[in-house]
DNA sequence: GGTAACCGGAGAAGATATCTCCATATGGAC
DNA sequence: GTCCATATGGAGATATCTTCTCCGGTTACC
Protein backbone atom coordinates (compact mmCIF):
# COMPACT_ATOMS: atom_id res chain seq x y z
CA UNK A 1 0.00 0.00 0.00
CA UNK A 2 2.90 2.28 -0.78
CA UNK A 3 2.30 3.63 -4.13
CA UNK A 4 0.08 1.90 -6.92
CA UNK A 5 -3.19 2.75 -7.38
CA UNK A 6 -4.40 -0.61 -7.66
CA UNK A 7 -2.20 -3.86 -8.34
CA UNK A 8 -0.68 -2.56 -11.34
CA UNK A 9 3.16 -1.24 -10.66
CA UNK A 10 5.30 -3.83 -11.13
CA UNK A 11 7.69 -1.57 -12.73
CA UNK A 12 7.03 0.66 -15.73
CA UNK A 13 8.65 -1.52 -18.78
CA UNK A 14 11.61 -0.35 -20.49
CA UNK A 15 11.09 2.33 -23.34
CA UNK A 16 12.27 0.02 -25.74
CA UNK A 17 10.21 -2.87 -24.26
CA UNK A 18 7.18 -0.97 -24.54
CA UNK A 19 7.45 0.09 -27.89
CA UNK A 20 7.95 -3.53 -29.18
CA UNK A 21 4.63 -4.41 -26.56
CA UNK A 22 2.90 -1.68 -29.16
CA UNK A 23 4.28 -3.02 -31.93
CA UNK A 24 2.76 -6.47 -31.17
CA UNK A 25 -0.46 -5.35 -30.28
CA UNK A 26 -0.66 -3.55 -33.43
CA UNK A 27 0.88 -6.75 -35.39
CA UNK A 28 -1.81 -8.85 -33.59
CA UNK A 29 -4.60 -6.58 -34.65
CA UNK A 30 -3.77 -6.79 -38.27
CA UNK A 31 -3.18 -10.38 -38.29
CA UNK A 32 -6.01 -11.26 -36.14
CA UNK A 33 -8.64 -8.88 -38.57
CA UNK A 34 -7.21 -10.46 -42.07
CA UNK A 35 -6.76 -13.91 -41.11
CA UNK A 36 -8.63 -14.85 -37.61
CA UNK A 37 -7.42 -15.87 -34.33
CA UNK A 38 -5.96 -19.21 -35.43
CA UNK A 39 -2.81 -16.95 -36.85
CA UNK A 40 0.00 -18.35 -34.73
CA UNK A 41 2.13 -16.08 -32.16
CA UNK A 42 5.19 -16.51 -35.14
CA UNK A 43 3.31 -14.75 -37.57
CA UNK A 44 2.46 -12.24 -35.60
CA UNK A 45 6.12 -11.64 -34.09
CA UNK A 46 7.35 -11.73 -37.92
CA UNK A 47 4.17 -9.33 -39.26
CA UNK A 48 5.39 -6.97 -36.02
CA UNK A 49 8.92 -7.67 -36.77
CA UNK A 50 10.96 -8.84 -33.31
CA UNK A 51 11.07 -12.50 -32.35
CA UNK A 52 8.97 -14.62 -31.01
CA UNK A 53 10.37 -14.97 -27.25
CA UNK A 54 9.68 -11.24 -27.31
CA UNK A 55 6.05 -12.22 -27.84
CA UNK A 56 6.04 -14.50 -25.16
CA UNK A 57 7.49 -12.85 -22.96
CA UNK A 58 4.98 -10.34 -23.51
CA UNK A 59 1.74 -12.33 -23.20
CA UNK A 60 2.17 -15.62 -22.14
CA UNK A 61 -0.37 -17.46 -24.51
CA UNK A 62 -2.27 -15.98 -26.82
CA UNK A 63 -5.33 -15.53 -25.05
CA UNK A 64 -3.63 -12.89 -23.16
CA UNK A 65 -2.82 -11.09 -26.46
CA UNK A 66 -6.43 -11.91 -26.96
CA UNK A 67 -7.30 -10.32 -23.89
CA UNK A 68 -5.62 -7.26 -24.64
CA UNK A 69 -7.17 -6.65 -27.76
CA UNK A 70 -10.08 -7.94 -26.51
CA UNK A 71 -10.64 -4.54 -24.25
CA UNK A 72 -10.59 -2.37 -27.51
CA UNK A 73 -12.91 -4.23 -29.22
CA UNK A 74 -15.80 -4.03 -26.18
CA UNK A 75 -15.11 -0.25 -25.78
CA UNK A 76 -15.77 0.17 -29.72
CA UNK A 77 -18.91 -1.68 -29.71
CA UNK A 78 -19.98 -0.31 -26.51
CA UNK A 79 -19.70 3.13 -28.10
CA UNK A 80 -21.39 2.52 -31.03
CA UNK A 81 -24.47 1.41 -29.40
CA UNK A 82 -24.04 4.55 -26.62
CA UNK A 83 -24.10 6.72 -29.71
CA UNK A 84 -27.07 4.63 -31.49
CA UNK A 85 -28.84 5.54 -27.98
CA UNK A 86 -27.99 8.97 -28.22
CA UNK A 87 -29.55 9.06 -31.38
CA UNK A 88 -33.07 10.61 -31.17
CA UNK A 89 -35.00 8.46 -33.63
CA UNK A 90 -35.29 4.88 -32.02
CA UNK A 91 -35.71 3.02 -35.00
CA UNK A 92 -32.64 4.69 -36.79
CA UNK A 93 -30.96 3.89 -33.67
CA UNK A 94 -31.24 0.40 -34.06
CA UNK A 95 -30.26 0.73 -37.18
CA UNK A 96 -27.17 2.69 -36.48
CA UNK A 97 -26.40 0.02 -34.56
CA UNK A 98 -27.18 -3.05 -36.58
CA UNK A 99 -25.05 -1.83 -38.95
CA UNK A 100 -22.28 -0.32 -37.18
CA UNK A 101 -21.79 -3.76 -35.35
CA UNK A 102 -22.24 -5.58 -38.58
CA UNK A 103 -20.02 -3.62 -40.55
CA UNK A 104 -16.85 -3.91 -37.81
CA UNK A 105 -17.67 -8.20 -37.66
CA UNK A 106 -17.51 -7.97 -41.47
CA UNK A 107 -14.35 -6.28 -41.71
CA UNK A 108 -12.46 -8.09 -38.77
CA UNK A 109 -12.34 -11.68 -39.36
CA UNK A 110 -10.63 -12.01 -35.75
CA UNK A 111 -13.24 -9.83 -34.06
CA UNK A 112 -16.30 -12.28 -33.38
CA UNK A 113 -13.86 -15.09 -32.44
CA UNK A 114 -12.44 -12.17 -29.72
CA UNK A 115 -15.87 -11.90 -28.49
CA UNK A 116 -16.79 -15.05 -28.40
CA UNK A 117 -13.12 -16.89 -27.44
CA UNK A 118 -14.16 -19.01 -24.45
CA UNK A 119 -11.10 -18.25 -22.14
CA UNK A 120 -10.88 -20.20 -18.82
CA UNK A 121 -9.85 -18.11 -16.49
CA UNK A 122 -11.35 -14.36 -16.11
CA UNK A 123 -14.70 -15.15 -18.57
CA UNK A 124 -14.17 -12.30 -21.18
CA UNK A 125 -17.42 -13.00 -22.87
CA UNK A 126 -19.23 -12.44 -19.40
CA UNK A 127 -17.22 -8.49 -19.08
CA UNK A 128 -18.85 -8.20 -23.29
CA UNK A 129 -22.28 -9.28 -21.73
CA UNK A 130 -22.10 -6.92 -19.25
CA UNK A 131 -21.12 -4.01 -20.99
CA UNK A 132 -23.22 -4.59 -23.90
CA UNK A 133 -26.54 -6.05 -22.93
CA UNK A 134 -28.11 -3.22 -20.83
CA UNK A 135 -27.08 -1.08 -24.29
CA UNK A 136 -28.27 -3.53 -27.02
CA UNK A 137 -31.97 -4.12 -24.48
CA UNK A 138 -32.35 -0.30 -24.33
CA UNK A 139 -32.26 -0.02 -27.97
CA UNK A 140 -34.39 -3.05 -28.35
CA UNK A 141 -37.01 -1.92 -25.85
CA UNK A 142 -36.54 1.92 -27.05
CA UNK A 143 -37.70 0.70 -30.36
CA UNK A 144 -40.45 -1.37 -29.14
CA UNK A 145 -41.93 1.31 -27.19
CA UNK A 146 -42.20 3.58 -29.68
CA UNK A 147 -43.75 1.02 -31.87
CA UNK A 148 -41.19 0.74 -34.12
CA UNK A 149 -39.89 -2.76 -33.75
CA UNK A 150 -41.70 -6.13 -33.81
CA UNK A 151 -42.80 -6.53 -30.46
CA UNK A 152 -41.62 -10.58 -30.13
CA UNK A 153 -37.97 -9.62 -30.92
CA UNK A 154 -35.50 -10.05 -28.12
CA UNK A 155 -32.13 -8.60 -27.95
CA UNK A 156 -30.79 -11.63 -28.10
CA UNK A 157 -32.09 -11.53 -31.61
CA UNK A 158 -29.86 -8.57 -32.38
CA UNK A 159 -26.36 -10.65 -31.22
CA UNK A 160 -27.87 -13.39 -33.45
CA UNK A 161 -28.50 -11.19 -36.41
CA UNK A 162 -25.38 -10.16 -36.30
CA UNK A 163 -23.56 -13.52 -36.37
CA UNK A 164 -25.50 -14.41 -39.33
CA UNK A 165 -24.70 -11.16 -41.34
CA UNK A 166 -21.05 -11.69 -40.31
CA UNK A 167 -21.09 -15.38 -41.66
CA UNK A 168 -22.06 -14.15 -44.71
CA UNK A 169 -19.73 -11.69 -44.75
CA UNK A 170 -16.94 -14.13 -44.20
CA UNK A 171 -18.13 -16.58 -46.61
CA UNK A 172 -18.39 -13.90 -49.44
CA UNK A 173 -15.92 -11.39 -48.42
CA UNK A 174 -12.83 -12.50 -51.36
CA UNK A 175 -15.60 -11.93 -53.62
CA UNK A 176 -17.99 -9.29 -52.82
CA UNK A 177 -17.06 -8.20 -50.00
CA UNK A 178 -20.14 -5.65 -49.12
CA UNK A 179 -22.85 -8.29 -50.13
CA UNK A 180 -23.74 -8.40 -46.55
CA UNK A 181 -25.47 -5.01 -46.61
CA UNK A 182 -27.83 -6.56 -49.07
CA UNK A 183 -28.81 -9.22 -46.43
CA UNK A 184 -28.67 -6.84 -43.26
CA UNK A 185 -31.33 -5.02 -45.53
CA UNK A 186 -33.91 -7.75 -46.41
CA UNK A 187 -33.77 -8.90 -42.45
CA UNK A 188 -34.02 -5.50 -41.77
CA UNK A 189 -37.27 -5.36 -43.17
CA UNK A 190 -38.36 -8.31 -41.22
CA UNK A 191 -38.22 -6.32 -38.27
CA UNK A 192 -40.56 -3.97 -38.65
CA UNK A 193 -43.86 -4.15 -36.95
CA UNK A 194 -47.68 -3.95 -38.44
CA UNK A 195 -46.53 -5.31 -41.64
CA UNK A 196 -49.55 -6.76 -43.54
CA UNK A 197 -48.26 -10.44 -42.97
CA UNK A 198 -46.64 -10.80 -40.05
CA UNK A 199 -45.60 -14.52 -39.05
CA UNK A 200 -45.41 -15.78 -35.59
CA UNK A 201 -41.80 -16.39 -35.05
CA UNK A 202 -41.60 -20.33 -33.97
CA UNK A 203 -39.41 -20.68 -30.88
CA UNK A 204 -38.78 -18.43 -28.27
CA UNK A 205 -35.68 -15.98 -28.02
CA UNK A 206 -32.85 -17.49 -26.37
CA UNK A 207 -32.52 -16.19 -22.48
CA UNK A 208 -29.50 -14.24 -21.55
CA UNK A 209 -28.17 -17.36 -19.66
CA UNK A 210 -28.31 -19.20 -23.09
CA UNK A 211 -26.62 -16.74 -24.94
CA UNK A 212 -23.78 -16.34 -22.53
CA UNK A 213 -23.02 -20.38 -23.69
CA UNK A 214 -23.19 -19.51 -27.48
CA UNK A 215 -20.67 -16.49 -26.27
CA UNK A 216 -18.38 -18.99 -25.14
CA UNK A 217 -18.54 -21.70 -28.06
CA UNK A 218 -15.22 -20.62 -29.65
CA UNK A 219 -12.72 -23.11 -27.71
CA UNK A 220 -8.94 -22.40 -26.89
CA UNK A 221 -6.14 -23.66 -29.15
CA UNK A 222 -7.32 -24.38 -32.83
CA UNK A 223 -10.05 -27.19 -31.44
CA UNK A 224 -12.14 -27.67 -34.18
CA UNK A 225 -15.52 -27.53 -32.48
CA UNK A 226 -16.66 -24.03 -32.47
CA UNK A 227 -18.81 -22.90 -35.30
CA UNK A 228 -17.24 -20.56 -37.73
CA UNK B 1 -14.37 -51.44 -75.42
CA UNK B 2 -14.95 -55.37 -74.37
CA UNK B 3 -18.50 -55.49 -71.61
CA UNK B 4 -18.19 -52.51 -69.31
CA UNK B 5 -20.67 -49.41 -69.98
CA UNK B 6 -18.43 -46.79 -69.69
CA UNK B 7 -15.55 -46.53 -67.31
CA UNK B 8 -16.77 -48.31 -64.59
CA UNK B 9 -15.54 -52.39 -64.39
CA UNK B 10 -12.53 -52.87 -62.85
CA UNK B 11 -13.09 -55.92 -60.17
CA UNK B 12 -16.67 -56.47 -58.51
CA UNK B 13 -15.06 -56.32 -55.10
CA UNK B 14 -14.98 -59.23 -52.80
CA UNK B 15 -17.53 -59.32 -50.77
CA UNK B 16 -16.29 -58.53 -46.96
CA UNK B 17 -14.21 -55.74 -48.80
CA UNK B 18 -17.63 -54.11 -50.02
CA UNK B 19 -19.03 -54.74 -46.80
CA UNK B 20 -16.46 -52.87 -45.01
CA UNK B 21 -16.77 -50.04 -47.91
CA UNK B 22 -20.40 -49.76 -47.13
CA UNK B 23 -19.19 -49.60 -43.36
CA UNK B 24 -17.11 -47.22 -44.21
CA UNK B 25 -19.21 -44.96 -46.20
CA UNK B 26 -21.67 -45.18 -43.31
CA UNK B 27 -19.45 -44.27 -40.44
CA UNK B 28 -18.17 -41.21 -42.47
CA UNK B 29 -21.66 -40.08 -42.90
CA UNK B 30 -21.96 -40.21 -38.64
CA UNK B 31 -18.32 -38.86 -38.27
CA UNK B 32 -18.90 -35.99 -40.74
CA UNK B 33 -22.04 -35.10 -39.91
CA UNK B 34 -21.16 -34.25 -36.00
CA UNK B 35 -17.87 -33.44 -36.24
CA UNK B 36 -18.03 -32.10 -39.62
CA UNK B 37 -15.27 -32.61 -42.74
CA UNK B 38 -12.11 -31.49 -40.37
CA UNK B 39 -12.54 -35.50 -38.36
CA UNK B 40 -9.04 -37.29 -39.29
CA UNK B 41 -9.55 -40.78 -41.73
CA UNK B 42 -8.21 -42.28 -38.46
CA UNK B 43 -11.50 -40.95 -36.72
CA UNK B 44 -13.66 -42.38 -39.27
CA UNK B 45 -12.10 -45.63 -39.49
CA UNK B 46 -12.21 -46.24 -35.60
CA UNK B 47 -16.00 -45.09 -35.86
CA UNK B 48 -16.03 -47.97 -39.08
CA UNK B 49 -14.32 -50.42 -36.60
CA UNK B 50 -11.78 -51.02 -39.55
CA UNK B 51 -8.36 -50.50 -39.33
CA UNK B 52 -7.23 -47.03 -41.05
CA UNK B 53 -5.49 -49.31 -43.92
CA UNK B 54 -8.60 -50.44 -44.92
CA UNK B 55 -9.60 -46.92 -45.37
CA UNK B 56 -7.36 -45.68 -47.49
CA UNK B 57 -7.18 -48.52 -49.17
CA UNK B 58 -10.75 -47.57 -50.72
CA UNK B 59 -10.27 -43.66 -50.54
CA UNK B 60 -7.29 -42.31 -51.29
CA UNK B 61 -7.79 -39.25 -49.23
CA UNK B 62 -10.67 -37.42 -47.56
CA UNK B 63 -11.06 -36.07 -50.54
CA UNK B 64 -12.67 -39.20 -51.92
CA UNK B 65 -14.79 -39.76 -49.26
CA UNK B 66 -16.10 -36.37 -49.32
CA UNK B 67 -16.80 -36.99 -52.79
CA UNK B 68 -18.51 -40.34 -52.62
CA UNK B 69 -20.56 -38.51 -50.10
CA UNK B 70 -21.22 -35.74 -51.95
CA UNK B 71 -23.41 -37.63 -54.71
CA UNK B 72 -26.08 -38.87 -52.10
CA UNK B 73 -26.23 -35.42 -50.51
CA UNK B 74 -26.79 -33.44 -53.28
CA UNK B 75 -29.31 -36.02 -54.53
CA UNK B 76 -31.30 -35.06 -51.39
CA UNK B 77 -30.60 -31.45 -51.90
CA UNK B 78 -32.20 -31.90 -55.09
CA UNK B 79 -34.74 -33.87 -54.50
CA UNK B 80 -36.01 -31.74 -51.78
CA UNK B 81 -36.49 -28.71 -54.83
CA UNK B 82 -38.34 -30.98 -57.03
CA UNK B 83 -40.15 -31.93 -54.44
CA UNK B 84 -40.94 -27.97 -53.70
CA UNK B 85 -41.49 -27.48 -57.16
CA UNK B 86 -44.16 -30.20 -57.36
CA UNK B 87 -46.26 -28.18 -54.67
CA UNK B 88 -49.25 -25.96 -56.28
CA UNK B 89 -48.55 -22.93 -54.22
CA UNK B 90 -45.36 -21.57 -55.25
CA UNK B 91 -44.37 -19.74 -52.05
CA UNK B 92 -45.53 -22.80 -49.93
CA UNK B 93 -43.02 -24.82 -52.34
CA UNK B 94 -40.39 -22.55 -51.73
CA UNK B 95 -41.20 -22.28 -48.39
CA UNK B 96 -40.71 -26.20 -47.94
CA UNK B 97 -37.34 -25.84 -50.01
CA UNK B 98 -35.97 -23.16 -47.59
CA UNK B 99 -37.26 -24.85 -44.27
CA UNK B 100 -35.80 -28.46 -45.98
CA UNK B 101 -32.36 -27.00 -46.72
CA UNK B 102 -32.03 -25.09 -43.65
CA UNK B 103 -32.57 -27.93 -41.64
CA UNK B 104 -30.10 -30.51 -43.22
CA UNK B 105 -27.75 -27.94 -43.00
CA UNK B 106 -28.45 -27.67 -39.18
CA UNK B 107 -28.50 -31.28 -38.69
CA UNK B 108 -25.41 -32.18 -40.71
CA UNK B 109 -22.09 -29.99 -39.57
CA UNK B 110 -20.07 -31.54 -42.37
CA UNK B 111 -22.62 -30.96 -45.04
CA UNK B 112 -21.93 -27.16 -46.14
CA UNK B 113 -18.35 -28.40 -46.39
CA UNK B 114 -18.79 -31.18 -48.26
CA UNK B 115 -21.47 -28.72 -50.42
CA UNK B 116 -18.18 -26.36 -50.59
CA UNK B 117 -15.12 -28.40 -50.50
CA UNK B 118 -12.77 -27.17 -53.23
CA UNK B 119 -11.57 -30.16 -54.76
CA UNK B 120 -9.06 -29.67 -57.43
CA UNK B 121 -9.68 -32.68 -59.92
CA UNK B 122 -12.80 -32.70 -60.77
CA UNK B 123 -15.30 -29.57 -59.57
CA UNK B 124 -17.63 -31.04 -57.38
CA UNK B 125 -19.20 -27.64 -56.93
CA UNK B 126 -20.02 -26.97 -60.63
CA UNK B 127 -21.63 -30.52 -59.93
CA UNK B 128 -23.66 -29.27 -57.48
CA UNK B 129 -24.36 -25.77 -59.71
CA UNK B 130 -25.72 -27.41 -62.62
CA UNK B 131 -27.87 -30.08 -60.69
CA UNK B 132 -29.47 -27.30 -57.95
CA UNK B 133 -29.22 -24.37 -60.24
CA UNK B 134 -32.34 -24.78 -62.44
CA UNK B 135 -34.60 -25.71 -59.47
CA UNK B 136 -33.77 -22.71 -57.31
CA UNK B 137 -34.25 -20.49 -60.10
CA UNK B 138 -37.21 -22.17 -60.80
CA UNK B 139 -38.88 -21.54 -57.54
CA UNK B 140 -37.61 -18.06 -56.93
CA UNK B 141 -39.21 -17.29 -60.61
CA UNK B 142 -42.27 -19.13 -60.07
CA UNK B 143 -43.25 -17.16 -56.81
CA UNK B 144 -42.39 -13.87 -58.45
CA UNK B 145 -44.41 -14.63 -61.49
CA UNK B 146 -47.36 -15.63 -59.02
CA UNK B 147 -46.54 -12.53 -56.69
CA UNK B 148 -45.94 -13.83 -53.89
CA UNK B 149 -41.89 -13.34 -53.76
CA UNK B 150 -40.54 -9.94 -53.76
CA UNK B 151 -39.20 -9.16 -57.49
CA UNK B 152 -36.03 -7.97 -56.32
CA UNK B 153 -34.52 -11.40 -54.91
CA UNK B 154 -32.42 -13.60 -57.10
CA UNK B 155 -31.93 -17.18 -56.75
CA UNK B 156 -28.54 -16.80 -55.19
CA UNK B 157 -30.16 -15.20 -52.26
CA UNK B 158 -31.66 -18.40 -51.81
CA UNK B 159 -28.17 -19.84 -51.16
CA UNK B 160 -26.89 -17.05 -49.31
CA UNK B 161 -30.30 -17.56 -46.58
CA UNK B 162 -29.28 -21.25 -45.98
CA UNK B 163 -25.73 -20.21 -45.64
CA UNK B 164 -26.33 -17.39 -43.09
CA UNK B 165 -29.32 -20.04 -41.03
CA UNK B 166 -26.64 -22.92 -40.79
CA UNK B 167 -24.13 -20.44 -39.24
CA UNK B 168 -26.55 -19.33 -36.67
CA UNK B 169 -27.88 -23.11 -36.06
CA UNK B 170 -24.28 -24.11 -35.46
CA UNK B 171 -23.67 -21.27 -33.50
CA UNK B 172 -26.58 -22.48 -30.86
CA UNK B 173 -26.61 -26.19 -31.97
CA UNK B 174 -25.47 -27.43 -28.00
CA UNK B 175 -27.54 -24.79 -26.38
CA UNK B 176 -31.02 -25.04 -28.11
CA UNK B 177 -30.70 -26.43 -31.82
CA UNK B 178 -33.86 -25.59 -33.25
CA UNK B 179 -33.63 -21.96 -32.78
CA UNK B 180 -32.68 -21.47 -36.41
CA UNK B 181 -36.22 -21.92 -37.03
CA UNK B 182 -36.72 -18.38 -35.56
CA UNK B 183 -34.26 -16.76 -37.50
CA UNK B 184 -35.46 -18.53 -40.36
CA UNK B 185 -39.25 -16.96 -39.94
CA UNK B 186 -37.92 -13.48 -39.46
CA UNK B 187 -36.07 -13.78 -43.28
CA UNK B 188 -39.03 -15.23 -44.50
CA UNK B 189 -41.16 -12.60 -43.20
CA UNK B 190 -38.92 -10.08 -45.24
CA UNK B 191 -38.71 -12.48 -48.52
CA UNK B 192 -42.71 -10.96 -49.12
CA UNK B 193 -43.60 -8.19 -51.90
CA UNK B 194 -45.96 -5.32 -50.83
CA UNK B 195 -45.50 -5.12 -47.22
CA UNK B 196 -45.95 -1.09 -46.07
CA UNK B 197 -42.02 -0.81 -46.28
CA UNK B 198 -39.93 -2.71 -48.66
CA UNK B 199 -36.73 -1.33 -48.31
CA UNK B 200 -34.72 -1.45 -51.57
CA UNK B 201 -32.09 -3.55 -51.64
CA UNK B 202 -28.25 -2.28 -51.46
CA UNK B 203 -25.66 -4.09 -53.23
CA UNK B 204 -27.33 -6.31 -56.49
CA UNK B 205 -27.39 -9.47 -55.97
CA UNK B 206 -24.06 -12.05 -56.27
CA UNK B 207 -24.42 -13.40 -60.35
CA UNK B 208 -23.82 -17.55 -60.62
CA UNK B 209 -20.14 -16.96 -61.40
CA UNK B 210 -19.41 -14.94 -57.90
CA UNK B 211 -21.54 -17.46 -56.12
CA UNK B 212 -19.41 -20.23 -57.79
CA UNK B 213 -16.18 -19.06 -55.82
CA UNK B 214 -18.18 -18.70 -53.12
CA UNK B 215 -18.99 -21.74 -53.25
CA UNK B 216 -15.36 -23.40 -53.65
CA UNK B 217 -14.47 -21.09 -50.10
CA UNK B 218 -13.51 -23.80 -48.59
CA UNK B 219 -9.92 -25.38 -49.04
CA UNK B 220 -8.27 -28.76 -48.99
CA UNK B 221 -6.96 -29.82 -45.88
CA UNK B 222 -7.49 -28.19 -42.92
CA UNK B 223 -5.72 -24.53 -44.56
CA UNK B 224 -7.92 -22.19 -42.11
CA UNK B 225 -8.49 -19.50 -44.86
CA UNK B 226 -12.15 -20.92 -45.38
CA UNK B 227 -14.88 -18.71 -43.37
CA UNK B 228 -16.82 -21.07 -41.01
C1' DG C 1 -6.51 -76.26 -50.77
C1' DG C 2 -4.41 -72.62 -53.11
C1' DT C 3 -4.00 -68.00 -54.03
C1' DA C 4 -5.30 -63.38 -55.04
C1' DA C 5 -7.43 -60.05 -52.54
C1' DC C 6 -7.97 -58.04 -48.23
C1' DC C 7 -7.22 -56.72 -43.29
C1' DG C 8 -5.30 -54.23 -39.22
C1' DG C 9 -2.70 -51.05 -37.12
C1' DA C 10 2.09 -49.71 -35.87
C1' DG C 11 4.70 -46.17 -37.19
C1' DA C 12 7.14 -43.27 -40.78
C1' DA C 13 6.81 -38.78 -42.67
C1' DG C 14 5.31 -34.23 -42.63
C1' DA C 15 2.89 -30.09 -40.72
C1' DT C 16 2.21 -26.75 -37.27
C1' DA C 17 2.03 -24.43 -33.13
C1' DT C 18 3.65 -23.53 -28.59
C1' DC C 19 7.03 -22.18 -25.72
C1' DT C 20 12.12 -22.20 -23.83
C1' DC C 21 16.81 -20.89 -23.61
C1' DC C 22 20.78 -18.27 -23.86
C1' DA C 23 24.38 -15.63 -26.18
C1' DT C 24 24.13 -11.00 -27.32
C1' DA C 25 22.55 -6.17 -27.27
C1' DT C 26 20.82 -1.97 -25.12
C1' DG C 27 18.57 1.56 -22.15
C1' DG C 28 19.30 4.48 -18.51
C1' DA C 29 20.89 5.35 -13.60
C1' DC C 30 24.83 7.24 -11.60
C1' DG D 1 31.43 6.79 -19.67
C1' DT D 2 30.44 2.50 -17.18
C1' DC D 3 27.78 -1.09 -15.76
C1' DC D 4 24.17 -4.24 -15.31
C1' DA D 5 19.31 -5.15 -15.09
C1' DT D 6 16.40 -5.63 -18.60
C1' DA D 7 15.47 -6.98 -23.35
C1' DT D 8 16.13 -9.20 -27.70
C1' DG D 9 16.05 -12.70 -31.53
C1' DG D 10 15.38 -16.94 -33.28
C1' DA D 11 16.99 -21.72 -33.41
C1' DG D 12 15.14 -25.67 -31.75
C1' DA D 13 12.97 -28.77 -28.13
C1' DT D 14 8.22 -30.41 -27.36
C1' DA D 15 3.98 -31.68 -28.33
C1' DT D 16 0.10 -32.70 -31.17
C1' DC D 17 -2.04 -34.15 -35.35
C1' DT D 18 -2.99 -36.04 -39.79
C1' DT D 19 -1.91 -38.32 -43.63
C1' DC D 20 -0.44 -42.29 -45.71
C1' DT D 21 2.64 -46.71 -46.16
C1' DC D 22 3.97 -51.27 -45.29
C1' DC D 23 3.76 -55.96 -44.37
C1' DG D 24 2.78 -60.21 -41.66
C1' DG D 25 -1.26 -62.50 -41.12
C1' DT D 26 -6.21 -63.53 -42.63
C1' DT D 27 -10.09 -64.49 -45.62
C1' DA D 28 -13.09 -65.14 -49.58
C1' DC D 29 -13.77 -67.71 -53.49
C1' DC D 30 -12.81 -71.07 -57.21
Amino acid sequence: MADSQDVQAPRPLRRDAERNRQRILRAAREVFTTRGLQASLDDVARHAGVGVGTVYRRFPDKESLAQALFEERIEAMATLAEQALAEPDSWGGLMSFLDGACAHLAADRGLHQILMYASYGKDLTARARARMQPLVTALVQRAQRDGKLRPDLHPTDMLFIELMISAAARYAEPVRPEIWRRYLALITDALRPGRDVTTPLPEPPLEPQEMAEVMRSIPHRSDPGGPP
